[in-house]
DNA sequence: ACATAAACATACCAATTAGTATGTCGCAAA
DNA sequence: TTTGCGACATACTAATTGGTATGTTTATGT
């Protein structure tokens, strides 16, 4: 990686944390600056402006970021139940950075740009739209290994799954890590209950 | 009402608007004056900061404005499933002032602030807690007229059912309101499944 | 070694921010 | 009628904001 790499990289890592944190509105670009070596020049050399930076978080650091522990989950067995169950679990538990009190950084930018900024909510669509779809080929590879019934619409089922983790990744903001658990157990039989 | 309440109700109608398009922390008293007849040393008459003005308007507007209608439908038939969805689809079709771009003020408030602000994440989670134990006291109901059986968990459930309209009121912003059609067909059958 | 552009660094600006200081006006009680 | 306070109105400030203008350094191909 080059220099200019490492600090357009530098920028956007910084920009996630404080992002995650503050949100993207509140989050100042003299706030990055300040904990990093970088400075305005440096920021405006690799970004039009704030809102171009904010699509490249999206595009960039949310895909390097959440997507590769979903897809190791994903098929990692044959039971697409486990598997399903599974990536719940390691994004709500095991991720690196995230915790119960911030939430998803996915889930927060969608709240707070989506009715904002129509290339922010495009670009997060986008995103959304990936995980969707990776969910969904795993409940067909359910189906077609008898695991489940054809009857059932895999978008649908899909779709309900990334809703629920929105919604539990909302309350954990007020009922705290308490209720990742108890949402766990409840999204275990929900899954059992898909005949 | 005194012309002081009527101005003290005027700057909360307001703030209650701008936040619930644009965010708590990027809506600015300034915001707020500009669209009113009220000045700036009226406000800061009847709040001492911004902050505290937040505060009321979860205990106030937020009780006003939403409450009544979540009241209206629970209790409202003898079956407690339809009043159940009755709520829901009410929440998500029926307001006058929710949009699906927009999504629900308490859900963006808990989401942007809870992490930010104790006093706002507690006046949250009370607000929360309200709703919860009216939809609980709904499901017992149910329980208790044999339209339920009494090994589910009452709690459970309504926590469910919120973190389900956390969800939807997150995913409407990227899917619109479409979306909104199926998930409540999707609710209906999850309704019909507890059994 | 040298030209040239890429990759920064610094200083600045106009607009906006939450909050304050200090005044004024009307009305109710004495 | 006067006094006093509730309910504002106006003008201001220091800090912060996104963005720009104009430099300087550093790498890189020839």
């Amino acid at each position: 990686m080059s220099k200019a790499q490492a600090t357009r990289s530098d920028i956007l890592t910084r920009a996630m944390e404080l992002i995650y944190k503050q949100g993207f509105q509140s989050t100042s670009i003299d706030d990055i600056l300040a904990t990093t070596q970088v400075t305005k020049g440096a920021f405006y050399y690799h970004f039009k402006n704030k809102e171009e930076m904010g699509i490249a978080l999206i595009e960039e650091a949310m895909h390097t970021e959440i997507w590769p522990g979903i897809q190791s989950s994903l098929s990692s067995s044959s039971n697409f139940r486990d598997n399903i169950y599974k990536m719940m679990d390691k994004l709500l538990f095991k991720h690196p950075f995230m915790t119960v009190e911030h939430g998803c950084p996915a889930v927060n930018l969608i709240q707070e740009m989506a009715p904002l900024n129509e290339a922010f909510r495009l670009a997060l669509k986008k995103s959304l739209n990936k995980w969707e779809r990776a969910i969904e080929a795993e409940i067909i590879r359910g189906q077609e290994t008898g695991q489940l019934a054809r009857s059932h619409d895999a978008k649908q089922i899909a779709l309900h799954i990334i809703t629920l983790y929105h919604g539990v990744r909302n309350m954990g903001k007020l009922l705290g890590k308490p209720y990742y658990v108890s949402f766990l157990s409840e999204f275990r039989q929900y899954l059992d209950s898909l005949n």
